[in-house]
DNA sequence: TATTGTTATACTCTATAACTATA
DNA sequence: TATAGTTATAGAGTATAACAATA
């Protein structure tokens, strides 16, 4: 019987692995596996993203967001500018040198996408994203749990 | 088309999704998930393991553990002695608190869990443990990947 | 009044390298 | 020689709360 705590084990360890690979990838070039999901955010999204929306999509906080903008625009990949219409706001956009170094990247880490499709039979990748996107919205900030969801498991039972 | 850049994603989101709502859950009672983790560890792995196998099991690293455990080790959740047979190791075990602490944690987790099973169909969540845990395997430490799964994407491709 | 972002602050996790002690 | 753990050290991400400026 699979359980809930099967799922977070594994979603972890799954995580975690791609993490440091990507870590491992990505530091030659001076960057953190988190700081490329910030730049492949910017590239995907348009280029110039309001710091808020930029730290939604990448599953992340504005405070976070910020730290790791101050890091980046010191190293000149990303530069920020006041929003045209709204004065409060500041959109994010990468530099000429923040779009080479995300293309570098982003061949850096061909292998590590490689890999994981590898080992999947066609079809089995699309299922993958598919259950994965149902929990992550499941586990959503803006989700709050059904109020019949609480079952009774004591702690022995599953492990 | 799904890519590794979808899955990586997705995962991404799942995880963190996971960690935070763990956090929020655990933080009343002054354990991070991260701890969580290793005090589930314990329970289900005997109660008694070395430093490293600890580290193996939760998908993280010795040094990080050890830091871990020094932090938990003064708040009374976890005891290391000296291996009986090897000097060289330490054994670290749940005090009784840690196990009434962990009983806590387990319900308060609950719901978690219940979340993640209740957006899965029956027998989608072997299928999505199964999936994880070959991505997982996929990108662990010890796995080196093929020399011939060099694919040639260009930045723009995917997104 | 609500929202965007900044600031200050603190803590945990992460990881490398050099080291000691033991197998 | 290899392994288990410690130490020192550094950095990054995470997040909260108080605050200013703007919508």
């Amino acid at each position: 019987m699979t359980t809930g705590h099967d799922i977070a084990i594994v979603l972890r360890a799954a995580y975690l692995g791609l993490h440091r690979r990507s870590e491992a990838r990505f530091a030659p070039h001076g960057v953190t596996a988190d700081q490329f999901i910030l730049l492949a955010t910017l590239t995907c999204g348009g280029h110039a993203l309001t710091q808020r929306e930029l730290a939604r999509r990448m599953s992340s906080d504005p405070s976070t967001v910020r730290a790791m903008l101050v890091l980046m625009e010191r190293r000149g990949l990303v530069e920020r500018e006041t929003h045209p219409t709204d004065a409060r706001a500041r959109t994010v956009a990468l530099t000429a040198n923040g779009e080479r170094t995300f293309r570098r990247l982003w061949e850096a880490g061909e292998p590590i996408r490689a890999r994981m499709l590898e080992v999947l039979q066609p079809g089995e990748a699309e299922t993958l994203v598919r259950l994965l996107a149902r929990v992550a919205a499941a586990l959503d900030a803006k989700c709050v749990p059904a109020a019949g969801s609480i079952s009774s498991h004591s702690p022995g039972d599953e492990p």
